[in-house]
DNA sequence: ACCGCCGGGACGACCCGTTCCT
DNA sequence: AGGAACGGGTCGTCCCGGCGGT
């Protein structure tokens, strides 16, 4: 009875890490239940014994790879003690490997179009994410009121994401890269400008 | 020959037209051939007459969209000769209007996470209208090189829209506004800092 | 896991023996796979749990049908041992009742002019068929070499699917009769030639 | 007013020329309106001032084909005077050459087995040809009454179209000449044995 | 008067999310 | 948990009418 929780428990989450690797891949429109049991080595049939509906997957999905995100930024901001780290962080996120890392990488630039036309549980999850992902950063910026700091926070992860979808829509690897750098030169000019 | 012509050309248009607003609506996956077909006032049956595919069709009214944007920015950036012009340009794209106007708004926060997944004409067509409204804005930047316009465009468009994209993920409007409203704010302040 | 086996065989059983008639009745093009699936009882959206596409169930069907007919002229070949038993085979092929069972009928003169425009499993299923049809008869062919049996085992099948063809193309029974009437008599005719 | 009819008829004649050898090569189904229109060089959409349907432009392109089938055939037949005829149009009938002449071959083994399934004009003109065949055959067959005759013909003309059926079937280059090979021999025999 | 071509439904194969039975 | 079955949906193609222009 133990082992078979356990077991139920194991085979849900890989459901779910199936999942939040195609979603990104692919697109919430774009991955069928049947690819995600699939990839987590199942058969489609057993879904619904673990989720209420494709769209309850893909909620709790988000919160996944939000969670990760936000532990990942977390991280990244707290590594770096010595200096800024935000400018860590800015340069994590925009370098080519994301880029690529379409599965792997930022919820909101792979899914943020299609999250926009949704509703319930799905946007709302994908809302509570950016929030704290926001929020991660917030905490990490120098100087100011803390609504200063929000606000900042806000406009730099815009900069990355926008920068990031904007790199991916183009297959010429050159522009893309244009477009990383040329934001992250923005972004960390920003950063020694707007301490004082 | 004229009236038929005429008439024939005004049909693609109006495709053209219904495609434009769907696909920002609902997303490249999420509008049928039989959808644009209908909101034009035909049926899908003679869709296959005026293009060669759903993908064809969709490339073309990317095309479409995006000079109608680089249109606008033109517009928006040339009424206002006296001051920055890129000012305006930047309250116009982040206001609330637009926040609500998927149908009609900007195509990058609208279709940039499904373009990136894309190939062929789709991607291209919607890189070079990327290109295009980045050397739009590009021109309008105050000092500095070509090089250095290039690069602050390019920031100021991917911040613009990451924003639109966040506020547009969540169903709170106060926090919709609220990303919208601190990213003017940071990107008008970057204005007042930068040139000098 | 017995009782729910069998039920899946028998199901796709059920879905390959209702194409094997309307394949015959109506040709290949000339049925869909709703029409397949509607006569076997079932809607279409399961069709592709069984069959990968209809291709593969069409190559299926045809190895279905040629196993059956195999099987009856073993059986018409052997039950006239005393005589001839070609004799008997001659006569069960061009009579009047297969003349209308489109649908139960020998595949060639059915499906042969579809046929010899496919390629791949199709092709290749129904050639085997032949093959085996025309084996099968080889077999009770009196004297000769074996290369002389086989000879003559074609040219009478040949005689027979033609027959059954020209037979078929025509609304007037009297002549399809008359068709089939003569075609069989200059078989019988052979028969008494040949051996010696 | 003069020319113009010229050129309606030779149109007309066009668009008959390309159905007959679009239709021998892709079935009745296979091919549609379009290609029959494409291939005789015009538009698809002024074929219904030509023909009442695709339904007639079959009928009447069945009619042309036989008509030439049995013009070439009485040409065989008379072409060799000194010896018997008949064996000159079996030799011609089962070359290899008429194996893979799909667009210009017999419309029996092409298209017998859509036809079988046809009904109205389609079949009747279909029927008529295939009479018109064997009777042309029938004249040239040695001894025995003219009922014995026709007998002979049918027998022959069957026992062809069934050999190049089954020959058309196999990708088996090999296998598809012995098919020919095997039939033409048998007839040959029959030839020396039965004036007798 | 006749060709060009747009437009209309209908239908084709294939796929998806979900339920139910084993 | 496995997987068949369901019903609805997608894009693409077909045959055919009817209007516009030469």
């Amino acid at each position: 009875m133990r082992r078979s929780k356990d077991q139920v428990a194991r085979t849900r989450q890989e459901i779910l890490d199936a999942a939040t690797t195609l979603m990104r891949e692919r697109g919430l429109d774009g991955v069928s239940v049947a690819d995600i049991m699939e990839k987590a080595g199942l058969t489609h049939g057993g879904f619904y014994k673990h989720f209420a509906s494709k769209e309850a997957l893909i909620a709790e999905a988000l919160d996944t790879i939000f969670t990760k995100s936000v532990q990942a930024w977390c991280q990244t901001l707290e590594n770096a003690k010595d200096n800024d780290g935000v400018t860590g962080l800015i340069e994590r996120y925009l370098r080519d490997a994301h880029l690529k890392d379409l599965g792997g990488g930022c919820a909101i630039p792979a899914l943020g179009s299609e999250v926009a036309r949704a509703h319930g549980d799905i946007k709302g999850s994908f809302a509570k994410g950016i929030n704290e992902l926001i929020a991660t950063l917030a905490q990490q910026i120098a100087g100011g009121s803390s609504e200063h700091k929000r606000e900042r926070a806000i406009a730099t992860v815009a900069t990355m994401v926008g920068a990031m979808i904007m790199a991916r829509c183009t297959e010429d690897e050159q522009t893309a890269r244009l477009y990383l750098d040329a934001t992250r030169k923005q972004l960390l000019r920003e950063l020694l400008v707007a301490p004082r």
